[in-house]
DNA sequence: CTGTTAGCGCGTTCAC
DNA sequence: GTGAACGCGCTAACAG
């Protein structure tokens, strides 16, 4: 049987308040018995049964949820994931709130940050954009003793607790080194598409991938960034432009969103020279592209790991209670056509 | 606030242990009561707070995890895995006993499940072997209404409730889609080393990988499969003959374990034409080749999210809850030098 | 058939 | 400083 708080009283000859008092580290008790019920919590092994503690304090976890609410499908699942959290953690003592701000908006970002604050919640998780709005909103919400997890696009630095999203630069460096090694000793250019340079997780992408490209690879060179701003028909126009501007492409990478567009220009292509494809997120036409075999490999991240990850870690937080690091880590998926989940 | 029981209870003017009856479907409680407290159940949307159901029942998860006792790093991660979430267990109501029997040994283990089964536990995990003592024994704990899951090699058709593992033959396929686009256009043969093909895991992954390789890439040839027993010594031996009787050789795929005796061989060898390998499970020793440029790609399956999700649906089935599907599908990771965790 | 009562392991008033 | 008593949401003996 394991010990409760019963046995430490009795082997300690003093009341269950006490016990608790020590254990919880309140004052009010005498330096002497405090050691001596202490001796013998280590003595036993105790460990708190953070069910029955739940229950005893009615404790609810309140989290909110802030995320842009952009159109593409990546942000579309999320938000989905994020309500089916909701749904679920009814029985598992966890409130969510979920607010959407508008996207790329780092002021209206900043500002969503200072408001839930003020409700006080037991930890908030956000998609980040770098700037100055949303790290100083980010500094209230630490002083203020609620933890914050960045989801998707990280803030270092800023004093959020964790970040619940992959390693884009490694994610780039991946794409460099499979782009590299599909076209192995071939002599070409490879085009790069991007969001926005100006979007965190896309410039580390950006800069791992002509990082591992330029140093593994010097057969292939990399023309200059295309920036598609996560729209489709942007990037339909852009990618139509790059194919039909440089017949020695040999290869792409879609480091952003809107690959609707991407996909719409690759599939018009007359049949010219084989192009090898990598792009981000596994969505219903990202799925298509890669069976169609018009995209060779996806990198994803996966949504519904991010939010479950950040409510346990805020979770752990909220009662300092250490996390399974790698159950934490969110992997870089990479989808062939032939893994596909 | 959350409906409980209490407010079942009043508003049906009745008394707690009708409601409870109600609520767990025991008998003894007339249709008309019993109809007025499901409707206010449902008016109400209550919902159990499991952690409170588990406090007052005084409940623990017992789990026997029933693994090989093989010398490999990929089934010592596994033990320690186990091993991991036995400590972390106490705190959640989960006690976990590990049993080990000797690896390849289909009779220890269906015995071993037996016995198992006889101390009355919760659930049951093991690493399964195709064979009809194991199959039997299978059986005989889920007449017994103990669920088991399969853990790394599955056994469809058994009676197991579900399988933590990955899809073997996908990885096999993944395997071929990569090495031949790596090796595109070029003629060669390509080897494949396998520990043994009558483990069901392998067997799916040679298969796959042959399927995969003739389907897309018609300009690459297999060579016969060699059985290494997951035994270093002899899979560098074999790696070594291999490497040495086939000038053509441009591919290895590695499907097992053993991969020491692997690398060894691939060290060793006068530089030649350059040879693509991709090989299976992350270890201190496939990664440390990875780093070295020996092995280009590592296939891997987590062994931690293994054991994790073996006892969260072992938990979920004992108390016949949904599982979350997403959360529960172990990946195939695939490891290139620039995205190692 | 139905209701009462006493816990599960812990936190939290209040008195002493 | 310390302790007794009650309650969190639910189940499990018992009575009736």
């Amino acid at each position: 049987m394991k010990p409760t708080v019963h046995d430490i009283a009795n082997l300690a000859g003093v009341s269950l308040s006490t016990v608790d008092r020590v254990l919880n580290g309140r004052a009010g008790v005498r330096a002497p018995t405090r050691k001596r019920v202490q001796d013998i919590i280590d003595q036993l092994g105790f460990v708190r049964d953070p069910a029955a503690v739940n229950l005893a304090k009615g404790r609810v976890y309140t989290l909110t949820f802030i995320v842009p609410s952009n159109d593409n499908s990546f942000m579309q699942a999320l938000r989905a994931e994020i309500a089916e959290a909701r749904e679920r953690g009814a029985s598992e003592r966890v409130q969510i709130v979920l607010v959407t701000v508008p996207a790329f908006d780092a002021e209206a970002l900043g500002l969503a940050i200072r408001s839930a604050v003020e409700t006080g919640p037991d930890g908030i998780a956000l998609v980040a954009i770098d700037d100055g709005h949303v790290r100083a909103a980010v500094s209230i919400a630490q002083e203020a003793g609620i933890p914050v997890v960045t989801l998707v696009s990280d803030l270092p630095g800023s004093g959020r607790c964790h970040f619940a999203g992959i390693d884009n630069e490694a994610a780039g460096r991946t794409a460099a080194a499979l782009i590299g090694r599909f076209l192995d000793g071939r002599e070409g250019s490879v085009g790069i598409i991007a969001g926005s340079l100006g979007v965190r997780d896309h410039r580390e992408r950006y800069d791992g991938f002509r990082q591992g490209l330029g140093r593994d690879f010097p057969t292939l060179t990399t023309l200059p960034v295309i920036e598609g701003l996560d729209e489709p028909e942007r990037v339909h126009a852009l990618t139509a432009r790059l194919l039909a501007d440089h017949p020695d492409l040999i290869g792409i990478y879609s480091l952003g969103a809107g690959n609707r567009g991407l996909i719409r220009a690759l599939a018009a292509r007359e049949a010219g020279n084989p192009l090898r494809v990598i792009a981000h997120e596994l969505t219903p036409h990202t799925r298509q592209a890669l069976a169609d075999g018009l995209i060779d490999v996806i990198l994803n991240q996966d949504a519904g790991h991010e939010v479950r990850s950040a409510i346990r870690v805020l979770k752990s937080r909220a009662d300092g209670q250490p996390v399974i690091a790698a159950q934490e880590r969110i992997r870089i998926d990479i989808f062939l056509k032939d893994n596909l989940p």
